[in-house]
DNA sequence: TGTACATCAGTGAACGCGCGTTCACTGATGTAC
DNA sequence: TGTACATCAGTGAACGCGCGTTCACTGATGTAC
């Protein structure tokens, strides 16, 4: 009786997967392991799911999930009295989070960028439009420069993100890595004003 | 006595590994596959490569070789009579001659950047360098903004070749693509001011 | 000039591995009467 | 309240596949004498 019915292995599934892709990134996630680990036979997850890519998705899911919430929250950690720094502050919050997640979490990351359909992109990047609305409305940046201002931001960030997280400047130290993104998140202000 | 000895078999297999790459990616690259289409045993390759891992860095040097040569060729066709606006242009140049190589061979792209060690990156990397430079003599850039201004230019093109090459804009139509890249290069341009 | 021989660059078979997916099945659950 | 039965969520075995790597081998090449 004990485990034949697993009850909850659905998500118990998912949750593994996500684990694997924390560990080992997009190829990690291999339905037998990931069975393996769930402690259930390996064909099991054909009751839930279609096939693996389907599972692949719904961890992508989950990444994006993961980093919306961690821009969000650091967002709304921002104190400042002055409106206008206010929104200055929030705006570098979010790529801030975004590149703080992919640094921490380079695997899972990967797995929401390769998997994830544009429709589920729209947590992370709604929060970017807002903290670039924001700057608009406190007179931050000019109303010439607020139409595309997601691009550069994001492509920077997301940029930043690949080579210091699994490209060629990983190995660079820490102290190093922060410095260069300060002056990263300094040149994208510079460039909207 | 036809087909024992090859002659040339190192260059063939990096050839063939490198047309694999272009077409697929680096998991396309298998040791097996690759000597099939060389038309030779599936351990030859043994003879020239310790393993696997061996031909991956073979292709991504010429990877990292062919992205140096598109963004040598497209600064060197730059043409403007004021040095001020030539050096603009030439920095514009590095950075669309390297999206436009990592969006024409996204495979041979990701290959470079999985594979490549520090070292091989030297001739984008000096190219970008060396655009700075000029712009600094020009006096297109202040001198304080000079230093690590590598690094916006290069997160800067590099999220967005990830982004419309194999990420989630990449169904973007190559007209919007286009205009999105002039204003991530004019944003480039407005933050070394 | 001819030839023995070392060296090199290939071959073919095999090892051990792991994967995704499908099939026919069976144990557990809960619901209708 | 008790029970027959449909349904659901698991199992175990098998299919077909392909991979990287190693082993003992053999055919071709070129060089020393």
């Amino acid at each position: 009786m004990s485990s034949y019915h697993h009850g909850n292995l659905r998500e118990a599934l998912v949750e593994t997967a996500v684990e694997l892709a924390r560990q080992k990134g997009p190829d990690g996630i291999v339905l037998r392991e990931v069975a393996r680990r769930a402690g259930v036979s390996h064909n099991a997850a054909y009751r839930h799911f279609s096939d693996r890519e389907a599972l692949l998705g719904e961890v992508a899911s989950v990444a994006l999930g993961e980093l919306a919430a961690a821009m969000k929250a650091k967002v709304s950690r921002v104190r400042a009295a002055d409106p206008k720094e206010r929104s200055r502050r929030q705006l570098r919050a979010t790529g801030q989070a975004y590149v703080e997640y992919a640094l921490a979490e380079p695997g899972l990351f990967r797995v929401g960028f390769n998997e994830a359909s544009v429709g589920e992109l729209v947590g992370p990047y709604q929060l970017l439009s807002e903290a670039l609305d924001a700057c608009l409305e406190t007179g931050l940046i000019p109303a010439a420069k607020r139409p595309g201002a997601e691009l550069s931001c994001w492509a920077g960030v997301h940029g930043f993100s690949m080579l210091y997280g699994t490209g060629p400047l990983r190995d660079t130290p820490r102290k190093q890595r922060d410095a260069d993104l300060t002056r990263l998140l300094d040149g994208i202000d510079d460039s909207l004003r």
